[in-house]
DNA sequence: TAGATTGTTAATCGATTAACAATC
DNA sequence: TAGATTGTTAATCGATTAACAATC
């Protein structure tokens, strides 16, 4: 269905769609309009329809959009009717933090283990989890398939734990650590760096 | 400095040169070269210089940056000579993880109080804090004229709360919900969602 | 000096928006 | 039907890249 090649930027905007989606069905709504999602979200209407465009016609015209169907197209699309394993490499505050919120499930993903190279840690519980040695990552990961990891380590080891996930077969990254990544073409990395987001604010506040 | 008016995306890439200029700094390094740099970050060299162009001169033709002066010209640039106090508002786990992340004050920032609305939270340790109540929240933000706050509520209460923060004179906000805010012009809101990214990445996953 | 790299201009590329025929 | 909204085309806008004179 992705007429030929879809432009990244317009990938990254369907799950900010699916997200609005889901919250409008959340309050029982069941028609919504380019518009309206836009105005939700900030985005020109025009840019929603050459959005949806790229992939299907999923509204009619007079109408708009079915909430939920539309919802389950973006989900097909993004490849997450189907919920996906992951793995979390790091049992610091943060990736404790990730472990334990709630919300990956709903939303298409899995946590299966949570990883981490400190003895001390290992072994001990981190919400559901027992905290896995990564001696055997490599192939733990290898085995059960899995394609997805989040990065939740300290910048200085950052790299070296990529090259093990991408050994074991990882074709995606969450990075949470506050450094680039070199990786092979076939791996994809996103990178969340809240303080990249906060220099980005200063800019703008006087003073 | 700002010739006229810069790409608000240009303004954004800033902070990533100074996490990379950091960095090299860190190894030692004492000077680079836009090619250098943006090869670091995946970042056409053409890019980089004439991002930096935007702000001024800060090279040597034939040499390159010097990596400390251009490290204080972008911090100068992005307002973080100076160390921003920050609220940080819900203390659950993302809370609590943000709230013990030590990396903020070395790249700006100082996370001045934390504040929940759970009467069982409040007065509780998180990190070198006591919770505090989001009883007088208003006021307290207003009189230590605090600009920038971290929201890591549920979706569900991000909108209320954060129109509590622009009654308190809040300008800047890193939202950690899942969700979009309605905010006056004169308030920059950024977002962070991993699941965003992990959506955004399935895409591009085989099967 | 010769080699290297900047800052900047002009060309290219891609993304967003405006507008409207089609149609529910 | 009349009103509304889609899907799509063409126009606009903005961002990236290529190229090179200036110069350290």
């Amino acid at each position: 269905m992705p007429a030929n090649k879809v432009p990244d930027i317009v990938v990254g905007r369907l799950p900010l769609y699916l997200r609005a989606l889901s919250q409008m069905a959340g309050e029982g709504k069941e028609i919504t309009s380019s518009q309206e999602l836009g105005g939700q979200l900030g985005i020109s209407s025009a840019q929603i329809r050459k959005d949806l465009s790229q992939f299907g016609e999923f509204g009619k015209q007079g109408t708009g959009y079915n909430i939920n169907f539309l919802f389950d197209q973006l989900k097909r699309i993004l490849k997450i009717e189907r919920v996906w394993d992951v793995v979390l490499i790091g049992a610091g505050d943060l990736g404790s933090a990730v472990a334990n919120y709630g919300g990956f499930l709903d939303r298409g993903f899995r946590i299966a283990a949570i990883y981490d190279n400190d003895p001390e840690k290992v072994g001990q519980p981190v919400g559901q989890f027992l905290i896995r040695s990564t001696r055997n990552l490599i192939d733990e990961i290898r085995t059960q398939q899995i394609k997805i990891a989040m990065l939740a380590v300290p910048a200085s080891e950052a790299q070296q734990v990529s090259e093990k996930l991408v050994e074991a077969g990882i074709e995606a990254i969450m990075c949470y650590a506050p450094t680039s990544l070199f990786v092979p073409d076939n791996v994809r990395v996103e990178y969340i760096d809240p303080l990249l987001h906060l220099q980005h604010m200063t800019y703008y506040l006087p003073e």
